[in-house]
DNA sequence: TCACTTACTTACCAAAAGGAAACTATAGGT
DNA sequence: ACCTATAGTTTCCTTTTGGTAAGTAAGTGA
């Protein structure tokens, strides 16, 4: 059974939990920082390429749950070939700085971190 | 195929999303706010107990996953019956300001999104 | 001898996440 | 008539995640 948008009232009682459920999944994050890098508006290719190895179907989802929570603006052009703009909402900026400062611990502490790993990992070998 | 320790190395060239990738799970940010917030150690059925809904699998997991990063100290008394207590590190601790950021934001804006999200499905079924 | 304790581990299973590829609409170009 | 382009949607499938329940060790107390 798939989970639609409707489904996720769940942890209801619990503002944190709700809501940084959202950004557990594989690519929210990522979108986030690279629409708050860019200074324009970025169009749904532009979003994918600069990623590059996210599936269509995955950037899609993203940007609708990104959407539905307010925090990325979706602008449609009725054009042919279509045209969608994607921009972050004020809500999405004030967001913005947390998980830059979340990506710098995460830039500035990824060799202890990575040393940490191998290290544990070698004494399990030890151990069993 | 179940995913150990060993094969957490992808994503080597980014060090945002490997590191990041780490927190994206269920329960370790919740763990790492646990243990940020007690000033003492705490004891395995403690933080099951305090979480509440975590399975013994789930907690062992996580709490693995976090010292091997060198988030999280493990200290096992050789006791009967045993006893372990855990505890954030300095790498653990220089982690949560950025997660409390998070956790007040989520807090602060919570109305803001769950408001968004049904304003959101409402607008989805005029659509449909 | 049996139950009890803690902190696990293991096997099995269900659910969720996410990828690949095909399909869609629509207009313009050749 | 066919190809191209964009921004999707849909179907099918595999992988990953996480839960349940049972088993484990080892000493203590009844």
């Amino acid at each position: 059974m798939k989970k639609k948008l409707e489904d996720y009232d769940l942890h209801a009682s619990c503002p944190i939990r709700n809501v940084l459920d959202r950004f557990g999944d594989k690519w929210s994050i990522l979108v986030i920082l690279l629409l708050g890098e860019h200074k324009t508006a970025m169009r749904f290719n532009e979003v994918a390429q600069t990623i590059g190895d996210i599936s269509q179907k995955m950037l899609t989802v993203t940007l609708r749950t990104l959407e539905a929570d307010g925090m990325v603006m979706r602008k449609h052009y009725p054009e042919i070939p279509p045209r969608v703009e994607y921009e972050l909402t004020e809500l999405g900026k004030s967001l913005l700085p947390h998980i830059n400062g979340l990506a710098q611990w995460a830039v500035k502490n990824y060799d202890t971190i990575t040393k940490s790993r191998k290290k544990f990992i070698a004494k399990k070998q030890l151990v069993s």
